[in-house]
DNA sequence: CGTATTTTTGTGCACGTACACAAAAGTACA
DNA sequence: TGTACTTTTGTGTACGTGCACAAAAATACG
């Protein structure tokens, strides 16, 4: 319970005036080397360490901040990291802050050319990016290191791009564990259904790819004799889904186990409730309420959560005290993985409980 | 991104000054009928959220905490507890607090008994429980409300008290969650020993009791018919334990999983180790160093954390904001549980690391 | 009605920080 | 040395809230 150090303590022991030590603080110049050199050496020998609420408080700059995701439909996931992300702003509701979301369609290529266009030209201070697109991305992210606007990605990150920082599943990681989890809860040498996209252009270029290279890898490491199959499945055209599971499970009858590497578990879990097919583990990913709902009525075993409001928050949270404090950052920022079952699943707290 | 709503703003909308609706808000009195009334019609018509950053900035009030655990030894479980309380002094570092920790062993219930009697008379705003003896703690818990300071309750609630919140694990839910994972992972009707406690007096009292009565209810339901095998264990005398598990082991062999209800599942794991007893799958309690090392060694295969960290910040916040901001307050507080396992210890928060 | 007393209301300062502006010190050059 | 200009430094105000104190209004009572 020591007393707390303010600017004005900093300036009596460095000599100089509040003043002084506000310009060293915030780079804003006009400081003679000496008076530099003296605050400086106060500020690392007391470790100073401002208030930030008190300061955003007396800010007066005003802040642009760009979002641009995939459309977010009501209970999915990329809804929860809009909320992460508008609970951010509410934290530090002294910073005044004007943000724009622009949305695209994550089956289109076009929509996010458009988008992205869009955005490349937009007056702001900062971007949040929830990539889809590799090629698109990448070609973004270069206007904006050249207009020197510091972007940062939630959900994935994409390779080739230097982005203020990250928050992201680690999804190699995370194809291990569904590996685990799978084999833990079916007998072993058991047949395991992955279900699979069809097409690109969905997330599954950025993170499916390296869930499946993690499943696969952990089963071979363990020397699992598992077979894989397959299960088509798209997400841009779900009109042909029942056609592609009616075929898949007239092919393969008593699978023990299915992994479902996006967040659509809840579709194979009422088709196999709907055809009466029993007795099938099911892994899925995120906690999209469709998928919640499923795994209270038992449909799923374990649901997996990369903490989307988590990732939204601390991207935001991050930009702001990277703009407003001038903060160093961590650029790579892996979120922790939620392992959840019917038990637990009442008493999680989605991350937008807990800041309140 | 609409304009905060100030007390001025209150105060202009009601017809009276700021002073005013600062009486009303703090419930400081003097206030007539009339302008109390204007001023919470648009307290509600606006809801006002006051600016807790900027308002513990200008308290003048000290307040003075007790926190009473058992003794928390390094990397054990109540030493996260207090790293939980400290992280919310923190968040509200302009409030000044005065805290005071009084630990008690938690196998000796004279070491409880005095320092209770010291805390029963010790001059203080609120008290945080960590609760260990029933007896002990209903009798401070009456003490504490004729006096009318609050308490509040970590780690587990106490019958027959009146606490201001409480912050616990769902323990009975817990003992579920371990039945589903233990029988997921183990065999059909494979033997499942369990650590059991050979003395009350430690935690088992007010946890330990309703895992097991969770577990077997979950067993029991779910027409499991695993044979259950206590294993005995002291927590208070250690000296004993190879002796009780050696015993054990020699009595039963080819066990396939083991339950831990108490955080001292390393100890078993290492035994297993130790004695080259392979392929038993084991789920325990808490993210002890321990523990921790014992899950990434692949000795344990599912750990279960209570957050520890949260529920202790979460307790102080809670304090903090009756006291200072007469915020309401929720009573029943039961935190996540988190399963861990070897791929996303790694990545797991531990609460600590989220706030900053 | 006048005065004393109590109740109610309004005002101003402090908290720690950002930032605008004024003051002071330093520099260049005639 | 004086003047004009630049660089450096210090001071004062605002932010939203709590609280002390002063001012005003209401009430009591001779």
């Amino acid at each position: 319970m020591q007393k707390k150090i303010r600017i004005k303590d900093i300036a009596k022991m460095a000599g100089v005036s509040a003043g002084t030590v506000d310009r060293v603080l915030h780079n804003r110049g006009n400081v003679s080397e000496a008076a530099r050199e003296s605050v400086e050496k106060v500020l690392k020998q007391v470790g100073y360490k401002p208030n930030m609420h008190v300061s955003s408080l007396s800010l007066k700059r005003k802040y642009t901040i760009v979002v641009t995701t995939p459309q977010a439909s009501a209970g999915a996931y990329w809804e929860s990291i809009h909320n992460g992300i508008r609970h951010a702003l509410d934290e530090y509701e002294n910073i005044k802050v004007k943000f724009r979301i622009f949305t695209y369609n994550q089956y289109d290529i076009y929509s996010c050319r458009e988008v992205f266009e869009k955005i490349a030209h937009y007056d702001m201070d900062g971007v949040i990016i929830g990539p889809t697109f590799h090629e698109e991305t990448v070609k973004l992210c270069e206007k904006l290191s050249d207009r020197d606007v510091p972007y940062l990605f939630v959900d994935s990150t994409i390779a080739n791009t230097k982005p203020l920082a990250f928050f992201s599943a680690d999804h190699y990681v995370c194809g291990q564990l569904m590996a685990k989890l799978i084999t833990s809860i079916i007998p072993q040498e058991g047949k395991i259904g992955i279900l699979q996209a069809v097409r690109t252009g969905d997330r599954s270029a950025n993170t499916t790819i390296l869930r499946i290279k993690g499943f696969t890898d952990y089963l071979t490491e363990r020397g699992c004799l598992n077979p894989i199959l397959r299960i088509p499945f798209s997400v841009a055209t779900p009109e042909d889904n029942k056609r592609y599971l009616s075929q898949f499970f007239k092919n393969n009858e008593h699978i023990p186990g299915i992994v479902v590497m996006n967040s659509r578990g809840n579709f194979i879990a009422n088709y196999l409730s709907a055809n009466n097919i029993m007795g099938v583990k099911m892994i899925c990913m995120d906690l999209t309420s469709a998928n919640v709902e499923a795994l209270k009525n038992e449909q799923i075993d374990f649901l997996i959560g990369q903490g989307p409001e988590y990732q939204g928050f601390f991207a935001m949270k991050t930009l702001l005290e990277f703009l407003v404090f001038k903060q160093p950052v961590s650029v790579q920022n892996y979120v922790q993985l939620d392992i959840l079952t019917k038990e637990t699943i009442d008493y999680y707290k989605n991350f937008t409980n807990i800041i309140y």
